[in-house]
Parts: C-alpha cells; sequence; structure tokens
DNA sequence: CAGTGGTCTAGACCACCAT
DNA sequence: TGGTGGTCTAGACCACTGT
C-alpha cells in the first residue's frame, strides 16, 4: 500500500502483533537483523520501531532487544483518530447508527466560536445517535466546515464520513484534539438517548485539523455515563525528567 | 542537563513555546539552519522536531516549514505522565494534599490482580486527597510494589512521590497505560472528598511501568465529576489511512 | 567479549511550495 | 528556480547486557 520502507515494516509488525502472531513479551529480531531481511539501512528499521514503541506496541531495553507488550489492544474506544465505524469494527459488537440531522446550516454563536469562524458561515451538521446492543449510548453531534466539503448526504452520514472525507475528497486529517468532561444531561440528551435517570453526561469534544492546519471539524460526542472508556497510553519524555 | 543534542534542541524550543517567546503561527528556521546553529547534522534536528510535532508544540508542512501550535498547553490536567505536583505549579492554583495513609500493607487480592503479582505480597499503599480552592475533589489511592520501593514516608508522599522515585532512587519510568471510566461513588469517596449530593464519580486507572517493563504501581484517581478534566493531542498514524 | 539499542554524521534523492 | 521538509544510506562511536 505504502511505499514508504519504515511504514511498511510498521504495518506488518502492528499486524503481526494485533492478530496475535508475535504474543506478548516475545523478543523481536534485531534492528540490524530486521534491517537486513527488508534490505534497508539500520535507521529506516528504527524509525519504525520508535513509532511502534510510541503506540504501545513494543518496548525496547538498551543491550537487550525490543519487546511485544500487552496493551490489550482490542480495547481502545477512543484514543487517537479512530472514528465510531473503525471501533465497532474491530469491536465487532451489534452497533447502528441513527442519523436524526444531516444539513447546511449557518453557524450559531457557539459553533463558529469553536470552529473559529464568523457566526453565520455555513456548516455542515450532523447528529447521529449510536445504538450499541439496542440501547442509545451515544450522541455525536458534528460540525463540517462548508467551505472544505461541498456535498454532504444521510447515506455517507449513516455509513463512514471518514471514509468518504478521506477516500473521495481526499482530504488529508493531520491531527487532533480532544477534550474529555462531565456535565449536566440536555433536554436533546434526554430526547436521543435511553438515559433512564441520568443527571450528568460524559463530553468528548474533538477538534480535527486538516494538513494546512485548518481546523475543519469540531465533534461533541455525548456518551451515556456507564458506556463511557477511554484508554490512553503514554511514554516518558526526554525533557520531562 | 541533558548531554543529547536532540533533546537540548526539543527542551530549548519547548521552552520558547511554553514561556509565549514563539508564538502561535510562529515559523520556526529551517531545519538547515537549525542544523547549523547546533553545529550538528539535519537528521538530529529532525529528530527534536518530530518530537515536538508528536507532542502537539508544533506542525510540520513540506515545502513550507514548521509551524509552533496553539493547544492551549496551560491546561493539560492528565496528559502523559505528569503527576499531581507538577500540575498543581504549572496551573498556579491554591492546591493542597491530605495523606490519609501510608503504609506498608499485604495486597488483597483486587490490587493484587491490577499489579499482576500474588495476594498478600506487600505493597506501599497512600491514600491522598486534592484539595482546590478549599474543597476536595480528587482521590488518589497509590499502589507501588514494595520490592522496587524500600521506604516510603507520609512527607514524601505529602510532597512528591515521583521526585523522589526518579530523584533519589533513581527508578526510571519508561511508560504507563491510562483507564477513564465513571462509575458509582464509594462509602470512602463520600467519607473523603466532598461531594454533596453526587451519585457517580470519574476514575483515572493508571498502571506505571519501568524501564525493564516491570508493573510497579497502580493508582486510582478519583475525581468529583465537575472537577474533572483531560486534554488529549493525538497525530494520524501512517498506517491508519 | 560479542550483541544489543542510542546517538550522530555527511551526504543523497525526492516531493512539494513559492517565486 | 531555490528553499522546504520526507526518506534513506552506510557508515561511526557509545552505553549497556549477556556470557
Amino acid at each position: 500500500m505504502n511505499k514508504n520502507i519504515f511504514s511498511q515494516i510498521y504495518s506488518d509488525y502492528t499486524q503481526r502483533i494485533e492478530t496475535g502472531l508475535l504474543k506478548t513479551g516475545i523478543k523481536l529480531p534485531s534492528e540490524n537483523e530486521i534491517a537486513e531481511e527488508y534490505a534497508t539501512s539500520r535507521e529506516t528499521v528504527r524509525k519504525a520501531l520508535h513509532l511502534l514503541s510510541q503506540n504501545g506496541y513494543i518496548h525496547k531495553i538498551r543491550g537487550k532487544g525490543s519487546f511485544v507488550l500487552d496493551m490489550n489492544r482490542m480495547e481502545f474506544p477512543l484514543s487517537g483518530l479512530v472514528s465510531f465505524k473503525e471501533l465497532s469494527e474491530r469491536l465487532g459488537r451489534t452497533v447502528q447508527t441513527l442519523v436524526h440531522e444531516t444539513a447546511l446550516v449557518p453557524s450559531t454563536q457557539s459553533i463558529a466560536r469553536q470552529l473559529k469562524i464568523a457566526e453565520g458561515e455555513p456548516v455542515w451538521k450532523v447528529v447521529r445517535a449510536r445504538e450499541i446492543e439496542g440501547e442509545k449510548v451515544i450522541l455525536d453531534k458534528d460540525y463540517f466546515l462548508a467551505s472544505v466539503i461541498p456535498v454532504l448526504n444521510e447515506d455517507t452520514a449513516r455509513d463512514s464520513i471518514y471514509a468518504y472525507l478521506e477516500g473521495e475528497l481526499s482530504l488529508k486529517i493531520a491531527y487532533a484534539k480532544k477534550e474529555i468532561s462531565v456535565e449536566k444531561v440536555s433536554e436533546e440528551d434526554r430526547r436521543l438517548l435511553d438515559l433512564a435517570r441520568d443527571t450528568h453526561i460524559v463530553i468528548v469534544r474533538n477538534y480535527v485539523y486538516l494538513e494546512d492546519t485548518t481546523l475543519f471539524q469540531y465533534t461533541e460526542s455525548r456518551h451515556r455515563l456507564d458506556k463511557f472508556q477511554f484508554v490512553d497510553f503514554a511514554r516518558r519524555n526526554p525533557g520531562e525528567e
């Protein structure tokens, strides 16, 4: 797929680790051996192994080697930039998406502030409820810059907007900022989700940026308390000690 | 401090960005210029810039240059491996720590499972309530492998255990796994925190590993709903597209 | 001691952006 | 066209681990 040697090595190993072909604790071949195997230089191999290490797949120990970590990678509900569709496939659960709204609307004051645009500038508003095993537990409210996305219909909203953006529009998503907090349930939450007597709801605010640093999407993902989980892997940085 | 050239460059720039000396949107010198400035090779500079990019300080654009990002770095309450003490200093708030317990105890079944040790193996148990602006809103329950930490007294618990571990014991913390969820409040929560009529509480479970992949600490950080916030920065990986 | 990963070099070629 | 970052090379030396 990707012609870069280092990302080929990276995905070869992520695959082997995710499928269980390489199990927890297993020692990888040495950097020199992998370099020889791929007929490349050691620095290129190191680039791939560094990425594996950053993402919690392996841990490198000087003088010893690189070892596969056990990070329960199957349950990464919100880490990184993975979309709901990809997630539900990974989890293999009975999930369904109910699209409540797909419309091109002028941005409200609140949304304009989140997306750092002028009030009234057009945005695509998409409201979707996520049903897991028969219960509506997540409410996703997405807002996309209309200047970046020409058309958006309900079918793509039900399927995967990200596949459409990256596939057909070939928009390049670069990075995102996520904020998690807990707030009081709104009237809309009560109407569109199965909440019983809940008083609070987890809110994940997601700001997504393109390669050219344009902020093009703001998402508010509202999760019922008992169905929320977030997993994060972090490494100690050089500057922090 | 650190004799590595790349981490020197890294911390030079994190400092300049954090202090506002380099503001959002500013273009960094080109990689060749920085290399010349530090009398080093371009690949070494690239290593530093890559780290800056991974941690949300800058964004690199091919053909254009590297630019400082605005990631509101002052409010990173839980990202990475930063400790409460470091945080409170950064936030500059009125914070206080109440140590409720500092004891060497045999591990219970539950704790033994979390730390993957045999039931009964000795662990240091530290229970601390965190008071922010007069309200007790966070309850931290730490468990450390006693085989790794010989002594631990209440003074270090009140100050910073991490400074003690990394400074005096020179333990090297390598990575951590964090899990965030929301659960029902416990009787202990009610006793040690200012909760009013809250029914739920945010729980951050933190598993901390050393350089040799030993799991040596398990922490349960229990946050009052309204005082909890988590911020995360994520980049798109090569394998994900 | 040989083998491992960690850092660094001085080049090279490519893809993209501005002019 | 010249400048930028992205990838890659073929070496070098160092720090650490094992035997």
